[in-house]
DNA sequence: TCAAGTAGAGAACATTGTTCGTGACACGAA
DNA sequence: TTCGTGTCACGAACAATGTTCTCTACTTGA
C-alpha cells in the first residue's frame, strides 16, 4: 500500500528513476520494473527451476506456516533444491517478497463501479482486509513495502474515480488511497502480531484488569473499562473504517480549514485533574 | 500503541492474566509486570551491570544508529561486555526492546488539560510522530508490541478525560486511542522505511511517471498526478490526522448507522455504541 | 563426437539471538 | 588471615538467517 509516496521510494524504481531514458513508453500496462530475465544461451539445460515455480513455493509456505517462515532455505526446500539456486532467478529475497505479495494481492476483488464512493471505499478495505486475515503475516510483509502491481494500479485507479465522481475534492481523493491503505495493513499486522484478541475470557480478563485500577488516578479509564476491550476485531475494523469515511465525506460540506495547532516543543506538565 | 486490546495480549501480561492472584492491587501506579529483578546475595560482587546501564546503552545505540542496529552483541559492545552478560539483567532481546521503547516514549509529553478534545488529539498524536521522528527505527519497533507504560496509561487516562469532557459518546471515546495510535505509529514507520520522500526532484520525477501512464487505462491517475504525489510527509501525516479528528466529531452530531455493505462475506455487525 | 556454457549443489561467510560451562573475584565466616 | 561460597561476566558454541563463490555435471548445438 502507501500507493505512490512509498511507490517512488522503492529501490527498484529508484533505479529506474535514475535511467531517464527508460520511462515506460505511454500504452503498456504499468509493471514493476522486474528485470533480470533469466537469459537463455547456447547450451542450456531444460531448467528445474523458474521464477514461477519459485514464486508458487513461496506463496505455499507462506500459506502454510505464513510470513515469517519466509525464508530462502525452506522455499528451496520446498522445491527440492538448494537455497543458492534460487538467486539465479530472483535477486534477492525482498525480490521475492515483492512477487508473492503481489500475487496474493491480486485475489483481492475490487468492488464494482457505480455503487458510491463510500462503498467502494468500505468494500476495498474491506476486501484488503480480508485478504489480509486469510494470509498472516502478509501485512506485516507489505507494511513499508510497495505491493503496488498492475492489479493494484488499477484498483486504485478506480477509486479515484469513484471519489471524483462523488464530489470528494481532487486533492482528498490523491491521498485517499494513501490512508486507507496505511490503516488496512496496519491493523491487519497489529491483528497478526498479538496472538488473539477474540476470546471472551479473555477479554472479560482485561476488563477486569482496567477496573482494577486506581480510581482516583485513572476514573475515566475504569469507568470505559467494558467499553475499551468492547467488540470483536471486526466491529473494530469497521469502526476505524467508518471514521476515515466520516472524516472524507467531511470534506463535501466543510472545506479545509488550517487546524487549530498546539504548540509543539512544550514542557512537560503534571496532570492536572 | 494499541493501547488495550494488544495491551492484553502481549505474553508478559499474558503470563500475569494466567495467574488469578496476581492481580494488581488498587492503589499503585500501573506498571507492566516486568518480573526477574536481579537478586542480591552472599557474597555477590559490586556488579557491574545492571538493567538500567543495559536500558541506558541501547538507547544510545537506537539514537545513534536506528532501532535495526539494536543487536545484543551491539548493545554489550557500548558497554564493553558480553553479549552473554546482559542475559543476567534481561529475559531476553523482546524484555530489552520494550525496556527502550518505553523509556523513549515516556519522553513525549502529553498535551494540558482544558485544551478541547481535538486540540488534545492532536497535540498527542504530533508529540508522538515527533518522537518517532526524532528516534528512527523505534516506530517499527512499537508496531504490533505494547507501549504502555506509566506515562502513556496517564497520556489515555487525560485524552479520555477531554474526549468526554467534549461530548464525544463513550464508545467512541473507548476506541479513539486504539485508531490513533495505530495511525501514527504506522505512517512514522512507513516513513522510516521508505528511505526519502522528500527531495523536490524526486517527487517531479514520481508525477512525471505517474503522467506518462496511458490515459486511456488511468485517466484519473493521471490527472491527479501532481496531487498524489504533493505535499511534505508533515503535511501527509496533518491531513489524516484531520481526517480522523474529522470522523470523530461526527459522531457528535450523527449517530453511527449500520454501513452500507458492498455485498461479501463480513458478518460482522456494526459498531452500536 | 565434442566443446561450450549453464544449472544447480555444496560449502562457506557474516550476522543474528541464545545457551552453557568455566574462571575469577568479592564477601562473609572460620 | 585464610578459605569457601556464590555470583558475575566471559568466551565458545549452536542454530538459523541471507548471500556469495566455486565446482561438477549435464544438455545442447555444431
Amino acid at each position: 500500500m502507501f500507493y505512490y509516496r512509498t511507490l517512488f521510494s522503492s529501490s527498484t524504481l529508484l533505479g529506474m528513476a535514475h535511467d531517464p531514458g527508460d520511462r515506460p513508453d505511454a500504452g503498456t500496462a504499468p509493471e514493476p520494473p522486474w528485470r533480470s530475465s533469466p537469459r537463455r544461451g547456447r547450451g542450456a539445460p531444460r531448467p528445474q527451476l523458474s521464477r514461477e515455480v519459485i514464486v508458487a513455493a513461496a506463496f505455499k509456505v507462506v500459506e502454510a506456516a505464513g510470513g515469517d517462515a519466509l525464508t530462502m532455505r525452506r522455499v528451496a526446500e520446498e522445491i527440492g533444491v538448494s537455497a543458492s539456486a534460487l538467486y539465479g532467478y530472483v535477486a534477492n529475497k525482498e525480490e521475492l517478497v515483492q512477487l508473492v505479495i503481489e500475487q496474493i494481492i491480486e485475489e483481492a476483488p475490487v468492488p464494482p463501479d457505480g455503487i458510491g464512493w463510500q462503498d467502494f471505499v468500505r468494500g476495498f478495505a474491506r476486501e484488503m482486509f480480508g485478504m489480509f486475515r486469510r494470509h498472516p503475516g502478509v501485512a506485516g510483509l507489505t507494511l513499508g513495502r510497495v505491493p503496488l502491481g498492475p492489479a493494484m494500479m488499477a484498483g486504485a485507479e478506480r477509486m479515484l474515480a469513484a471519489l471524483r465522481a462523488g464530489g470528494v475534492p481532487d486533492q482528498v481523493a490523491a491521498y485517499v488511497g494513501d490512508l486507507g491503505s496505511l490503516y488496512v495493513a496496519a491493523y491487519a499486522y497489529e491483528l497478526e502480531v498479538s496472538p488473539l484478541t477474540e476470546p471472551a475470557e479473555f477479554t472479560a480478563q482485561a476488563a477486569a484488569w482496567l477496573r482494577s485500577l486506581p480510581r482516583e488516578q485513572f476514573p475515566n479509564t475504569v469507568a470505559l473499562a467494558d467499553l475499551l476491550v468492547a467488540g470483536t476485531a471486526d466491529d473494530r475494523f469497521e469502526w476505524g473504517l467508518d471514521v476515515l469515511v466520516r472524516g472524507i465525506a467531511s470534506y463535501l460540506t466543510e472545506p479545509p480549514t488550517a487546524q487549530a495547532r498546539w504548540p509543539r516543543v512544550m514542557p512537560t506538565q503534571p496532570p492536572s485533574p
